[in-house]
DNA sequence: ATCTTTATTGTATAATCAACACTATATGAA
DNA sequence: TTCATATAGTGTTGATTATACAATAAAGAT
């Protein structure tokens, strides 16, 4: 029934976090050929014994030294001829991080960088094709899931939320009623604290009542 | 790089139809152990210079006959230990041909038949929840797409089109608010025909303007 | 005090959703 | 030809939700 050698499997991950006003990427360079030099997605092959999910989290520790986030399934990409080294088939995974990461110490001695969504570099393989796709999929999950909130430390103002928000969907939101429509929810946990900052009115902080992945009604629009 | 000899990778297919009042769904009987006499999903492994998405389409087309219909990529499935005879990775689709359909004619020798959603049988592999999630996504996409549309003919009266709203939702609607809704999305085009039928007024038929994807507001509820 | 910067708050209008019941038109039987 | 039956078709009202829009509050720096 099999007709020629299998192909090979990996995981590969799309990372997502916000800082510095923008939505950034994590991107690491390929010290080995195929496209030596170039900018490709975290990634590799799954090993014996693990199963997919284990393996996304294990390349992205690998990495970024990364452990506790958002990660699920992306999308498969098998296409023939996506691998000059032969037949490989990419289980895309996708990852959200609060910002700010300090991702500097992967154990593999690759070199890490984030890039800004707007400005990504030439990239290795299909791979612009399957960040289109994770952004395609982190713009929608925005509109009826809790997810972006994965973005977020712990603790944050009402108007760091708006601003993921207007970040990944790329259109500016009214704050009055972004404010409205957020708290009705009944998600959000205020805080005693509050944050200051200079020349300012200090911002009241929030934290989410749970962790967990909630279904929303269609967001914004 | 690579560890271990390399999983198997193998596209298979949940197919969704409605007839006799019931969602149904493609199995086929299994005549190589393991799980030898067991229903399981139609599908089967990759074959060379063959991308996911054609041998999604060849294997239904092998099971079934079918050629067209509408078919997406579902999820993919690498556990280790889904598959006793060892590592394999299954990529699944999702498809959805409109009744009546006969399937008999599959060039495939294996037995293949429909069974309600409500009342599978036992499964090969682990299958039942690949069709649990493949139940999933089809709610989902019926809430904000218009995929469930694959599932009627060319012309259909649109108390087939709520008919379907209902047994894939499982909840009732309400005639004239499903109307009013589905009418107001311009996508349907009146026809001058009409079907009869015994003892009742003939009902106006509908076509839909286009087949392609369209992402819907959020649909009911 | 005053200036600067960001935080916070409410209202009026429009659009959409949800609940609800009767009339229309065909067929077949009396 | 009338009647019974089965499904098709149609509007209104009240509730909820979405949108547009601008003034005041609190802190730090000078």
């Amino acid at each position: 029934m099999i007709r020629f050698e299998s192909p090979k499997v990996t995981a590969d991950v799309v990372l997502f976090s916000i800082y510095n006003d923008n939505l950034q990427m994590l991107l690491v360079k390929r010290k080995n050929p195929p496209f030596r030099g170039q900018w490709a997605l975290p990634g590799g092959f799954l090993e014996r014994k693990e199963s997919l999910l284990a393996a996304a989290r294990r390349e992205l520790f690998e990495e970024t030294g990364v452990r506790h986030l958002y990660l699920e399934q992306l999308y498969t990409f098998g296409d023939p001829g996506r691998d000059p080294r032969g037949r490989v088939v990419t289980v895309a995974y996708f990852a959200l991080v609060p910002s700010p990461l300090s991702v500097s110490a992967g154990s593999d001695a690759r070199e890490a960088k984030w890039w800004p969504a707007g400005g990504l570099p030439k990239l290795a393989f299909d791979h612009k094709r399957i960040i289109e796709c994770a952004l395609t999929r982190l713009r929608a999950k925005l509109e009826y899931t809790n997810v972006a909130w994965s973005l977020l430390p712990k603790k944050f103002a009402l108007t760091d939320l708006q601003k993921v928000y207007e970040l990944v969907s790329g259109k500016e939101l009214d704050k009055r009623n972004f404010r409205k429509k957020i708290l009705s929810l009944g998600l959000l946990r205020p805080l005693k604290e509050r944050r200051t900052g200079a020349h300012q009115r200090p911002a009241r902080l929030y934290a989410f009542k749970t962790k967990k992945k909630v279904e929303l009604k269609r967001f914004f629009k």
